[in-house]
DNA sequence: TTACTACTTTAGAATCATTCTAATTTTCTT
DNA sequence: AAGAAAATTAGAATGATTCTAAAGTAGTAA
C-alpha cells in the first residue's frame, strides 16, 4: 500500500511555478505543486489529496490544503468542479472539457473533447462576465 | 412583510397532481405541492421553501421539506440543480433549459433556450444511461 | 547573520446543508 | 372504529468546508 507514488514533477520545478503565480513557495504548497501541477488531468478532492500526502510522507493540515486548492485556483492553476457529489473536485485540467458523473458514486469522467460540440456562448447578462462554463452529463447506471 | 403570498394552485389540484404521482396527500405534502406545482418556473432551496411555508402558516419540519423535495424528485415533479453555491436548488421548470449561475451570491437564472444551441449527447460510457444533462455558465460580477 | 514584519500553517472549534433516528401522528383500508 | 403501513417530527449526527487565534516560517533590510 505504499511506494507506489504517482509521477510528479520535482521541488525546484514546483517551487518555479508557484513564483510564476505570486504563491510563496513553502513545503506544503510546493508538496501540493509536485502532484497537481506535473501536467496530468486530475480529478482530486480535499480529502483525496490530503490522503496522497500522508502516503508520500508530507501531511499537512486539511484547512492548509483547503488554503492551497482555493490559491492556486485564484491563480488559475486548477479549476473547481462543483457538480460531483458532496465535495469539490479540483481538475488539473484547464483545458476546455466537460464531464459525466456518476450520480452514485460522485466519480467524474473527462468528455472526449472530440465527442462533443461546445455550444455558442448566450448572450450574458449586463454587468457579468462568464467565469467557467461547465457541460455535466448526470448517468446512472444501467440496472 | 405578510399578505404578500405567490400564486399557487388549490389544495385539491395539489392532491390531484400528487396522487397521480402516487404519492399520498399529505398537508405537508399539498402545502409544498401548491407552491411548486403551480406551473411557473422557479428554483427554490429547502430553507427558502421553509420560510415561504412559514409565512403561509404551514410551519413544518425541514427535514419533511427534505423528504417531499427527494420524493417529487423521484416523482419527476421538479429537478434538482447541483450549482449554485451550497444548497442544492429544486427547480420546477422540467423542461430542457439552462442556467447562469452567479458565483457570488448562487444565484440562478435561466439561459432563454432559443439563446443556446444544445449540443449533441456525446456516447455515453458503458452500462450507463443519462439522467440529466446541465450547462451551467458561471457568472462573475464585473468590476 | 540578525531582527523584523508579513505571510503561512495549524489544531480544533464552528458552521451549514443535509441525513438519520426513533418516537409520534396520520392516512388508508378493513 | 381499529390496525397496519406510511409520513412527520425534533433533535442528534454527519460531512464538507470555513473560521479563529496562536505559533511557525519566509522574504527583507540593515
Amino acid at each position: 500500500m505504499t511506494g507506489n507514488h504517482p509521477k510528479r514533477i520535482s521541488p525546484e520545478k514546483a517551487a518555479e511555478k508557484l513564483r510564476a503565480a505570486s504563491l510563496r513557495p513553502t513545503r506544503q504548497r510546493i508538496a501540493i505543486a509536485e502532484r497537481l501541477l506535473d501536467g496530468r488531468a486530475r480529478h482530486v478532492s480535499a480529502e483525496q489529496l490530503r490522503d496522497e500526502l500522508v502516503d508520500y510522507g508530507q501531511p499537512m493540515a486539511l484547512a492548509t490544503i483547503y488554503n492551497c486548492l482555493h490559491q492556486f485556483e485564484e491563480a488559475g492553476l486548477v479549476r473547481p468542479v462543483h457538480h460531483a457529489g458532496d465535495a469539490v473536485l479540483y481538475d488539473t485540467n484547464l483545458g476546455d472539457h466537460h464531464h459525466f458523473v456518476d450520480v452514485e458514486t460522485g466519480e467524474l469522467i473527462d468528455i472526449d473533447p472530440g465527442e462533443i460540440t461546445l455550444p455558442e456562448l448566450p448572450d450574458l447578462p449586463d454587468g457579468f462576465e462568464a467565469e467557467t462554463i461547465e457541460l455535466t452529463v448526470r448517468l446512472r447506471r444501467k440496472s
